[in-house]
DNA sequence: CGGTGTAAGTTAGACCTCTAAGGTTATCAA
DNA sequence: TTGATAACCTTAGAGGTCTAACTTACACCG
């Protein structure tokens, strides 16, 4: 309430939209979304902390809920991480007691991840908290400038993912994308290819 | 050359498409944002390496070439993130000799950031790369439906910060959204109400 | 003049992500 | 069987971001 009034005070809001309106329109386009993902992410966030989940978890537990067992590897690809990332946050989830991490006999190079009845059980409290996230996001919005919007995000990513891939080949710079890549593709593509 | 080939030996390509198309549909388009986000970013990252740029300055670059002489607080306004983050960048600009942070007599409180010849020089070079990237991320795609995109993400981000206005009032919790809200309202709306 | 409060900057500590490099297990061919 | 190669996991270290708490400077009022 205070902060409404109070902080308000100087308002270099006039600049603040000259920014927007004549800055180098070449990123303004990356720098919204950019902008959305950090909105979408908090929103997602602040409705978490409640139930104490982390919000680094969410991807793997929404993955998890869907199948278990999968590996490590496998779960970086669907999360669209890398692996080092998915590693330390199925540890931090083994060590709360979210999932459990075993080797099989038959291929014990692999770690294959379940859920356990704790980890289960969240995703009742929490798929509500990310539909909650999505509806407030879209609201107002027509259905087919979201579905537009979505395939233009597809082509981005397709594109920019060719790019990385183009240059990859002289001089290996900074690798991965491609991951992206990969999955994106996928989703989109391979849909109307052979498969 | 060899990744090509030799790495998607695998092709768990079906089961991810299957991912993509019947995963909660709440939160698709949050991913899809990350997703494009993160491939954005990893383009411009990619060609920052060249010249030796940290990503992180970038944003910051970008907005003192425009106006110098800001303030720290300012420049945090404008880049959408918050204080302590600029304030390490803005550390480290220095120590390379991209900026001078001085204090004024007329005000000893603020901090204000003025760019180096070296810093400013930059521009020629760092700018073309930013172009190249939009360029490369919306080849193919009609005018129209860019704009569109634009429209839907500014709507979803005003959506977000309004809402989480609105739940700050009773149970503060991970605040702070709301300084995109500011930001980007300013730069939609108060086009056509009163500045 | 001194005190209270606010604004700006800074420090501390945490989280998530990445690249690079190391270790272990599997696979396959000589 | 053994050695090379690949696949997966793990460790190490760094960057960028955030919140919370502290410090310094200003502003205003009594």
């Amino acid at each position: 309430m205070k902060s409404e009034s109070a902080a308000g005070a100087k308002l270099p809001t006039r600049e603040i939209l000259q920014h927007w309106r004549e800055a180098v329109p070449g990123d303004r386009l990356a720098h919204l979304v950019k902008d959305a993902t950090r909105a979408l992410v908090r929103a997602l966030q602040m409705r978490l902390v409640a139930h104490g989940v982390p919000f680094g978890h969410w991807a793997f537990l929404r993955i998890l809920w869907e199948r278990d067992g999968l590996t490590q590897r496998e779960l970086s690809g669907r999360a669209g991480v890398m692996e080092p990332t998915t590693f330390s946050a199925l540890k931090a989830m083994e060590g709360i007691g979210y999932v459990k991490r075993r080797r099989l006999p038959e291929n014990r190079k692999n770690i294959y991840v379940f859920l356990t009845a704790k980890g289960r059980a969240l995703k009742e409290k929490l798929v509500p908290l990310a539909e909650d996230v999505n509806r407030v996001a879209v609201a107002g919005l027509a259905d087919e400038d979201i579905s537009r919007t979505r395939e233009v995000l597809l082509a981005i990513i397709d594109n920019l993912a060719r790019d990385e891939e183009r240059s990859a080949d002289g001089a290996r710079r900074v690798p991965s994308t491609r991951e992206l890549a990969r999955l994106v593709a996928a989703g989109t593509k391979a849909r109307r290819s052979r498969a």
